[in-house]
DNA sequence: AAAAAATGGATAGGAGCACTTTCTACTATC
DNA sequence: GATAGTAGAAAGTGCTCCTATCCATTTTTT
């Protein structure tokens, strides 16, 4: 198919696919002629997937690019892909250390230790919990600590299914895709439940446990 | 204090806090003369939120104002509190009515009243939720439905201890900030805790449940 | 009292991002 | 042969979030 048709089935206007092409977000299409080129379903598939990136996952263009590098780079177990996925889609701003942040790390630690859990030394969420506990901190809310570890438990259960199911997609490429969108929209779905169950709480509360 | 030393106290440079300022993220500092005002705590205290969010929370200076002007207008119930920080919190784009959103639209509904859950109409994470779903089936990922339920759970778990937490604020006010920032916060937090559950279960899997 | 520093208010500027538009040069189709 | 489509490059747009500068007026320091 041509570029307009790669526009049509897939929603994204015809500029903004020559945008993500010389972004690197998409493979350029097979030249037929020295200004035409065709593309193929594959070419469907990527588009869709990086526009549900760019537009619901509420990833930049850059972070986008930067996941579907390290995701289709060289390839080694498929449980790394969970990990790249999320190491390409976490984002760390620059830290500044101060007290708060000294003690707050000492406390992503401990946590770590107490769950038992293996979590290395340069998974970039380590310095996200870190800034949020130091901001919490910062605020003067220090009762919420005692939440994490019920967080943390929560957090297990749905690892625990999530992998589950990941692991059961033999088509390895699939495999990848799923573990990219799941990242990305499994915070927003989560977040949203969240939602659903504090107002639940709120103002219902009577729903079965 | 003046503006040098609350510039100094909350980490925030002069010229943002002016800008703040000018878009109504703080309110003006009690003049003492025609070119100069007085700030008080609860500026720093104030300040510092503004910056949590923005900084931490990833909120937009828009967004940000939104939160602060419904959270801090005219007050109902300690538990509205909650409520209202979502609201402002949960950005909702344009929705466009395909036939992916249409079913992604009903299987919100059907979850939520298998779950027998009390959210209103007008719950924007309703948008939030229906949208993933619809990028999820548009992708082919119609697998992950299944963990619906369990997320949902996992969720309610998270839900239940944040309410009871809350409620125990006996000040008026400290409760509208614990819920701000818990709110934005909260799901920071259980993302990261998410991504090291997901690399234990990984790598190591090891860990007690 | 004189000099230096700080403040408030206003406006201008700048950087980064995500496109969008415009341009030229061709090619394909009716 | 007119019309429409395409590629590639470059410039432009609109938005957000600050940052810098200017100025008249204090305030503080010496």
């Amino acid at each position: 198919m041509r570029i307009a048709e790669l526009s049509r089935r897939t929603d994204v206007p015809v500029p903004t696919i020559k945008y993500y092409l010389r972004e690197g977000l998409l493979s350029a299409g097979e030249r037929t002629s020295h200004n035409q080129a065709q593309y193929a379903e594959s070419h469907v598939r990527r588009l869709r997937l990086v526009k549900a990136l760019i537009e619901v996952g509420g990833l930049s263009v850059a972070a986008t690019r930067e996941v579907l590098e390290k995701m289709y780079g060289p390839g080694m177990s498929p449980l790394d892909s969970v990990g790249k996925a999320q190491f390409a889609m976490t984002n760390s701003r620059p830290v500044i250390e101060d007290e708060a942040w000294e003690a707050a790390s000492k406390q992503t630690e401990e946590l770590i230790e107490q769950l038992g859990w293996q979590v290395r030394q340069t998974n970039p969420a380590r310095q996200t919990l870190t800034s949020a506990l130091a901001t919490l901190s910062r605020l003067g809310q220090t009762e919420q600590l005692k939440l994490l570890e019920g967080y943390a438990q929560a957090a297990r259960q749905v690892a625990q299914a999530e992998m589950e199911l990941l692991v059961q997609e033999p088509d390895a490429d699939a495999l990848i895709e799923r573990a990219i969108v799941w990242t990305a929209l499994g915070d927003i779905v989560f977040s949203a439940l969240r939602r659903f169950a504090q107002e639940d709480i709120a103002y219902g509360g009577s729903a079965k446990q």
